[in-house]
DNA sequence: TCCGGCAGAATATGATCAAATTTTTCGGGG
DNA sequence: CCCCGAAAAATTTGATCATATTCTGCCGGA
């Protein structure tokens, strides 16, 4: 096939390929996922657009996708903002996030390759420095990696998907939590998991993971109970 | 100030509250969860738009969310279809669809009302009422609308949205079974599971939902695996 | 077989209309 | 004289449409 490298001498300073839509989705997924955007907050399609130097078709598509995923909420008249999870939300969450992602680690576990392994060593490396630091959002940015990592490897994309969609829902309040008590606190079950992972045990991995997620939201639905109301 | 209840947006007298592209939405919705579009079959937005009388604008928004839905795929370029399932697609369903209902069901089971189970056995009639007719398209409606009211006495939000999404996905696989199969053979755990609903026994209300959606996506898999054959 | 134009469809923009929230003002009561 | 509440205007924001632009896929000619 010919080279790809017409760079289209017509278009002026558009050489990606991506769509506008595609490119705000993602920035917007990334900034609830990582707890850029508080649970609560509302949001704007023409207050976006501003901030986002796009126009106001594409944010549109970007916030009707984050609806139909749950990282937004359509507020019944039409506005729309980041969802408070309840603790009804967190304890449903958990029950969930415990059975598919740790089917996924299972699967994960019998395709896991050395290369896999070597990535994620070097993902949980950087999870723990994030840790140490005290970075919040790389800690979030990385511990999102090294989950992603592992359910890539399980080759389920309907369940990779469905994790993915539960982890926009509880991005927003997992940066309160850490907010709250600072990332030294966070539980860490990876340790556990990379071992298992690395002798083959499907049923340990799962055990670890499971742990994990409980951990992990626990903390959430700690603050979802304990905290009655902030504003 | 907390989000209060929804169902009343506060402003008296509302009964012009249907958004264009809800509409579109729903519309296509129930299109592609009841069968009426084939597995594989290519969507255009100006061919919605026009076969729905609608502008182009809401069809656009209506398929994106479709698309985060699950329940139609992007073909990479800028073509939208109905997806096909794979037989790993299948197995996956089962298993999320087997954790997540049969602990629906579970949930539903203590907060059943005598109302409800009124309701419930009325729309098991009308199931049956379609098998017995051959009514494809009334027994793929019936049987969902006896989950969807399963489910909603749940009253577990997010895993009954995460339901609904593993429903729009295997709708059309499904609609192919029954046009294949016919409706006569179709398994139905609804009279174990009202039973079960009736003397308030969690475990029996989940272990027949486990084993209704076991045997529904077993066909499914079957047909799938058996003349998979086409790419 | 390969290259270039052609048609069709999707993307993206801006304007325009409608709805809801907010603010302001006016009237009554304490 | 001041405070409170309600109603209406104004602003802000979301929804829709018409239109231009660009890209993909296809077809015909060299």
């Amino acid at each position: 096939m010919g080279s790809i490298g017409d760079a289209a001498p017509g278009t002026p300073g558009n050489p990606a390929k991506a769509p506008a839509h595609e490119l705000v989705y993602q920035r917007l997924r990334s900034q609830i996922l990582f707890g850029e955007m508080a649970p609560g907050q509302a949001v704007t399609i023409q207050g976006l657009a501003e901030s986002l130097a796009a126009g106001m078709t594409p944010v549109r598509e970007a916030i009707r996708r984050l609806i139909s995923d749950g990282a937004l909420v359509f507020q019944g008249n039409r506005r729309v903002s980041v969802p408070l999870l309840t603790a009804a939300d967190a304890e449903q969450l958990i029950y969930v996030r415990k059975s598919i992602e740790s089917e996924l680690a299972r699967r994960a576990t019998s395709r896991m390759r050395p290369a896999d392994l070597v990535r994620l060593d070097g993902i949980d490396r950087a999870v723990d420095a994030a840790i140490s630091a005290g970075d919040v959002t790389g800690y979030l940015q990385r511990n999102y990696e090294f989950h992603a990592a592992i359910y890539a490897v399980a080759d389920a994309s309907i369940m990779a998907d469905l994790a993915d969609r539960l982890w926009l829902r509880f991005g927003p309040s997992l940066r309160v939590v850490c907010g709250r008590f600072g990332t030294q606190n966070l539980p860490d079950r990876h340790k556990d998991m990379l071992a298992a992972l690395g002798r083959g045990d499907a049923e340990a991995a799962a055990r670890a993971m499971r742990q994990d997620v409980e951990q992990g939201m626990q903390m959430v639905a700690g603050v979802l109970t304990g905290a009655g109301g902030e504003e």
